[in-house]
DNA sequence: AAATAATTTGCAAGCGATTGCACTTCAAAA
DNA sequence: TTTTGAAGTGCAATCGCTTGCAAATTATTT
């Protein structure tokens, strides 16, 4: 029903070969036939198919994403939405389409993998989270697959990663708060098995030993990607210490952190929250937080991984994005 | 390199064929050969090449997603995530893959409409946002291609649908400031191209003509999915009018109008979002938002086309999903 | 036991492209 | 004029799977 190659062929006059090697613009062919054949190609509405092309080249221009589904982040923070813009961006550059799947836990996500590995749907993978000992992430390895992760992972030998840099982020932003006179200054952070979170831990520690403050475990609380949840670890923190200040490692957290301070007899606490979620503008007092360059981490991670299935031999293998700390009222 | 329906047929000792027959469950295969093969396709851990496959049965199992770009709301509201989540998980039920891709403007929606069209890389369409004299509706019912849309569209003849009755959802909601005592009350929407905003606009109207109040244009305002616009709209109406309180069609936008009030003389005005957006509940005073269950509209929109697909003689063509007024303090 | 029917399986022709190799052309060189 | 070689095309096999039809096997009937 469809038009195939061997019609534009006839047509044309030419063979049914001339007609792929036009439409792959093969250096071969005259000016004068491709000219030719383009002209059939457009009058009888030819389009390739693109299955049939898959079949005999073993490529597939497409990507699969493997989202989380657990974390409850995800329905405020754009963190994703704008990973997905930011491939999505660079795909259609490319000619690459994206295939998304959500799962609702780990075991789930390697099973969807190994769907689109075996059925050799995709060309490659990419996971937006790492975890430790990220079990997606060793089974991609282990099958020597072409995937990259958003998130330095521990182990970064042979694979394609893209990231913040979650400790450098953390670390100036604590050092900007001591440059305000801050030395009492309290941590929160998401899940402790996320790398972010261990990344960004390790730079507020580093950044207070500098000034020979003793790490407080006290100060250093956990939360999920909540408000409610933020408000609870600045609770605790409230009940046995003084800070002057709090980091968070999320605007959601940091808004629940700053309910909590607001409900305290505490005023004066500075607070700054991270991924710059549109809301933080519209804060009252609006929120200092640190703008992660979501939609950028999603282009250069399908970059990343496009051009290493196009040019086996020589790739780079990461990059890091720009991280930048957008000050608000909320450290004034 | 990797194995072929041909190798485990050679292994198990048939013909190719019966594998192929193996895989698609065919009857007429006896249980012993079944059994037989799929033993042979373990031990192989062969997996069937999606891609053959489909190359013979014009079938992708695959279906394209096309999310719209410029809606600022894209980021605050969990609208589109939810919707995603949804497809993900009734096309996984079904085996089917989901490709998304996001266009910046309706012609380039077109295009890429056409692309995934012609390359025949999917089986079938998702709009999750329908416009007035929506392009891409005309442009896929033109090519008689299999779609569904989000959003009731003006002319339903023969096309698949889902949405909310947003004609009763908002109807509802004034019936219930009015049952509450109110009468002066006011409407803030969003873009008037969409049909979701003109379907509500419309319902509010009814609702106030019930009581005999007469539509005060300056009581109806349009503003867009921003907090931002949501103020300024909410300033325009406090500058003339004097309501009791007002609808919007976001909660962004109600977050805006909020803000306006609390500047404004005016203390007391009631006030319901629309979405029941996660942080509506930790506003203060917390934001009463219609719940537009965002996640089944996406679930049914997917089963909905697939459903044709499967099955072209009978099938469904819409579903109406259920909303639900959560109230808050903002109405108390 | 022969004939007929039902059940299983295999053959071979596609699906719509790509591509190595061989074959024409035709201009330049001998 | 004959030879040589580059440039442009076409042949036919192939990618991995499906499926209509025929063949072979087994069960049922007479």
């Amino acid at each position: 029903m469809s038009i195939t190659i061997r019609e534009v062929a006839k047509l044309a006059n030419v063979s049914p070969s001339t007609v792929s090697r036009v439409i792959a613009d093969n250096p071969k062919i005259s000016d004068a036939t491709k000219k030719k054949v383009f002209k059939v190609m457009k009058e009888m509405n030819y389009h390739p198919n693109a299955i049939a092309r898959s079949l005999v080249s073993k490529t597939t221009k497409t990507i699969g994403l493997i989202l989380p589904n657990n974390d409850e982040d995800l329905f405020v923070n754009p963190f994703f939405v704008q990973i997905m813009r930011g491939i999505s961006h660079y795909a259609q550059k490319k000619g690459y389409y994206i295939m998304y799947t959500y799962s609702s836990n780990e075991d789930q996500e390697v099973e969807y993998i190994a769907s689109l590995m075996n059925s050799r749907r995709v060309d490659g993978i990419i996971l937006p989270v790492v975890r430790k000992n990220d079990k997606c992430i060793a089974f991609l390895k282990q099958a020597d697959y072409p995937f990259v992760v958003i998130g330095k992972p521990e182990d970064t030998e042979g694979l394609l990663w893209v990231d913040n840099d979650n400790f450098h982020a953390m670390y100036s932003v604590v050092n900007y708060l001591i440059q305000k006179g801050e030395r009492k200054i309290a941590f929160i952070g998401g899940s402790p098995i996320l790398n972010v979170t261990i990344n960004r831990l390790e730079g507020y520690k580093k950044a207070m030993e500098n000034i020979g403050e003793k790490i407080d475990e006290n100060m250093i609380q956990q939360a999920e990607f909540t408000e409610i949840s933020g408000y609870n670890a600045m609770k605790r923190i409230l009940e046995k210490c003084s800070p002057t200040a709090v980091v968070t490692t999320d605007d959601l957290i940091a808004f629940g952190a700053s309910k909590a301070i607001n409900e305290s007899s505490q005023n004066h606490i500075s607070i700054v929250g991270f991924n710059n979620t549109p809301l933080t503008a519209f804060r009252n007092p609006s929120l200092s937080s640190v703008d992660i360059n979501s939609e950028e981490l999603g282009y250069f991670a399908v970059k990343l991984l496009i051009n290493k299935l196009e040019n086996e031999k020589e790739y780079i293998t990461n990059y890091i994005i720009d991280t930048k700390l957008i000050e608000r009222e909320s450290t004034k």
